[in-house]
DNA sequence: TTAAAATTAGTACATTTGTTCTAAAATTAA
DNA sequence: TTAATTTTAGAACAAATGTACTAATTTTAA
């Protein structure tokens, strides 16, 4: 492993735990027993290091979106998509928790969020359409109520971690489980009755 | 006006445009065209005016709850009660959009959240019961589907001011609107159909 | 009016932080 | 091997920040 990825690995570890504001470059360059020069002669400014983790949660999600074929997006690849986009935000969780600083503070963070942001409340407007289609959700939902879903699927699936830091602080595991269940059940009420038969009996309500 | 609210006045619109990261004693004092020392004068520590304006929140919030009648509760008290948070929140955003930082920083922040949020989400899974019993809300919803609707009003209505921020930057009203549409939304597809009717009527979605 | 109390300005200090600089050491290439 | 390059440590600096201190000024109370 290069001394950069060493650096990057400590800083999203550090960052996850403390937070950005917190963890300073010294602080970094401490826990991996290097000097202040030789962290900055790696990565000129702090910023750099939160910039590049930021592009590496970017790339993740962007390869992610691409991989949806709308076609065959049914139940199932509803709920892996779930399953693989909260791992993400999990892993880069330092992110989601001071989104809304790192973005005032790195432009391009706020720009790329923009990005995939529209780019995401696209695909699945255009998802939730083929399930009605499909007869996966109900036909009397209107468009426009199915519209406002997707922004409110968005909210939770970004701002999870911060609710989870604030109360029950669960950890990676748990944390998943438990969000991941509030996240899919916003589809619930949508579900064909026959559906939500399958819905629910594939998520084990009983526990 | 006491100096004291003046300076709580003043951090608190600082701290909305900026952030309480960029903001320090110096940058209030400044602003209000007083030395530093007589701002410390007032408060000993710079985060006790973070405290003092998040009681002044909680405070409010608090009272917002409290009114709460639950043999009232009906389509137009929660739109009402909507209003009223979100009128709540956006006047002390910058607490939401940093909330995971203050919460870290200052434990009574994290401790008052936590008491808040249990004491509103029961409160609304009572309401919510009320409602089908009512039927306001469809007879067919597992009680459980209830609950977990709970969490998730609660985690939009806390952080669509972050998303806000992250993506279109909405002042005041328009915020309010385009965000409240979102949340009251969330309860769209428990409503029984007549109600449905009733409330689309009354947000006016022709707009 | 006068003494006490409250308020204010201005300065000073310690700490932290990002960053730069220099020189040494290690690595690589010829 | 030797010269060039890369990597590293450590010191140094400037800026920012929280906060304490002192002395002046203003306000209040007797």
């Amino acid at each position: 492993m290069t001394t950069k990825d060493k650096i990057l690995n400590c800083a999203l570890q550090l960052y996850n735990e403390q937070g950005p504001n917190k963890i300073t470059s010294r602080h970094i360059a401490t826990e991996l027993g290097m000097s202040p020069g030789n962290l900055h002669y790696h990565f000129k400014h702090t910023d750099d290091i939160i910039i590049q983790l930021f592009n590496q949660l970017a790339d993740s999600f962007d390869e992610l979106i691409s991989e949806l074929e709308q076609s065959k997006v049914d139940l199932n690849y509803l709920m892996n998509f779930t399953n693989k986009s909260f791992d993400l935000v999990y892993t880069y969780r330092f992110i989601f928790l001071s989104f809304v600083e790192l973005g005032r503070r790195i432009p391009a963070i706020q720009q790329f969020y923009q990005e995939i942001n529209e780019r995401r409340l696209h695909e699945f407007k255009t998802i939730f359409k083929n399930f009605q289609k499909k007869k996966i959700f109900r036909q009397d939902i209107p468009s426009h109520v199915l519209d406002l879903l997707v922004n409110q699927i968005f909210i939770v699936g970004d701002f999870w971690p911060s609710n989870n830091d604030l109360t029950l602080k669960l950890e990676q595991v748990a944390a998943k489980k438990y969000y991941s269940k509030i996240f899919l059940n916003m589809f619930y009420p949508y579900f064909e009755p026959s559906i939500q038969v399958q819905y629910q009996s594939q998520l084990g309500f009983s526990e």
